[in-house]
DNA sequence: CGATTTTTTGATCCCCATCAAGTTGAGTGG
DNA sequence: CCACTCAACTTGATGGGGATCAAAAAATCG
């Protein structure tokens, strides 16, 4: 990787549009940035958050398959396409890598079809807040409190909810003691119990096949 | 590809458990597969239905992430993973490919979450048969009739909707003259503009942000 | 400390999940 | 070929949860 360049965008600054010409991939290096989609409506639909060690820029057709955001201040190395593909002739290795990241990000889009699948509030909040730990502690940072980099409107744009829905629903979470709102950005668990019992499924689409 | 098997399964048949060790991935041939997940509670939920020519069984850590069933008789290739190994250490080319093909499970994913997470019923069956459709053509099938191999509760639980929500929607559609339901499995455009105009999104968390 | 953005809260309504019967239709064996 | 059977599908009634619209409160920023 010591032919990329690091580069860096301020917090709002657009990465790349989706339809533009795909000049190069990122692996982000600190921060957060958003992958969206914009609708004809003009409503945005996060597809997926990235965080430091994501790759970013994949797609097909030589063309950006979603837009890109940073969230807040974001560092990244920046990796060209004809630097990459001489690369990927040379080292199988990296082929491999590649390869692996991909089957991730498959998974992590999977997780988010279930996610947004999910029709109450809690649980929806429980389980987006359980993968934002998760993360955190993949990256090795402290996982006692929660960091929620994004607004609540973009917490929305990725689960599936409106605005005041993601509101109300971590009001009620802490109304019950479930969690603590420290402020807006820091969460921390005071129930661990109910909180994993939330992300569990009692009700909402159950209905099940007869056989 | 001359090192793969042909194999068969029929109909229901399971061919991977999620959970089971990673022995082969399958390039299917014919007919129809579900790779979905199972909740705790025992409900299903379709990930993706894979037709001629998909990709099935790639995974991380060894382990298969979903189950895959046979919707219909399925005839495939088996690729143990020792022999695709040593291919892809040779072949700088076929790594390419997987990568591709990755690219494109993506982006299905991620339309998939997009279908889910729409809340009326008929803009979810619309995009599900424009999805179907699209397949279809790309396989060089005729595309005058929409053929539905899996049934009302797999189309549920694919797009998130219940058996009776499902059923209800095909019901409208026909009343309102936009699809003819030929028969239980076959299903054909009526109104092609009102249509398309369904998939769009009158309604359904639109709010959009307030800056 | 005022101005703007972000979040909270309230009231209403609509749509779909759910539960529960019916109805259709495909497949089977007589 | 027809009754029979079971699964797949349809249809109805009800209730709940969140979207939506609207406005107030809180936090951030210059």
């Amino acid at each position: 990787m010591n032919i990329a360049s690091l580069v860096r965008f301020k917090k709002r600054q657009e990465i790349y549009r989706a339809g533009e010409p795909v000049e190069a991939i990122y692996n982000v290096v600190s921060g957060v940035v958003k992958s969206f989609s914009v609708d004809p409506d003009g409503g945005e639909r996060i597809n997926t958050f990235l965080f430091a060690g994501d790759l970013l820029g994949l797609s097909e057709e030589g063309r950006y398959a979603n837009s890109a955001e940073a969230i807040t201040a974001v560092t990244a190395y920046r990796l060209p396409i004809p630097k990459l593909q001489r690369h990927l002739h040379r080292e199988a290795e990296l082929g491999f890598h590649v390869i692996c990241k991909l089957c991730q990000e498959i998974r992590e889009a999977q997780r988010h079809a279930f996610l947004v699948s999910r029709r109450e509030a809690l649980p929806k909040i429980v389980m987006f807040l359980q993968m934002l730990e998760q993360l955190q502690a993949s990256r090795g940072e402290p996982t006692n409190e929660i960091h929620l980099p994004m607004d609540r409107t973009e917490i929305g744009e990725y689960v599936g909810m409106s605005l005041g829905a993601v509101s109300r629903a971590f009001r009620k979470l802490a109304a019950d003691a479930v969690i603590e709102l420290r402020n807006r950005q820091h969460v921390k668990i005071r129930n661990r119990a109910a909180f994993d019992e939330l992300a569990g499924m009692p009700g909402g689409l159950a209905e099940g096949r007869r056989r």
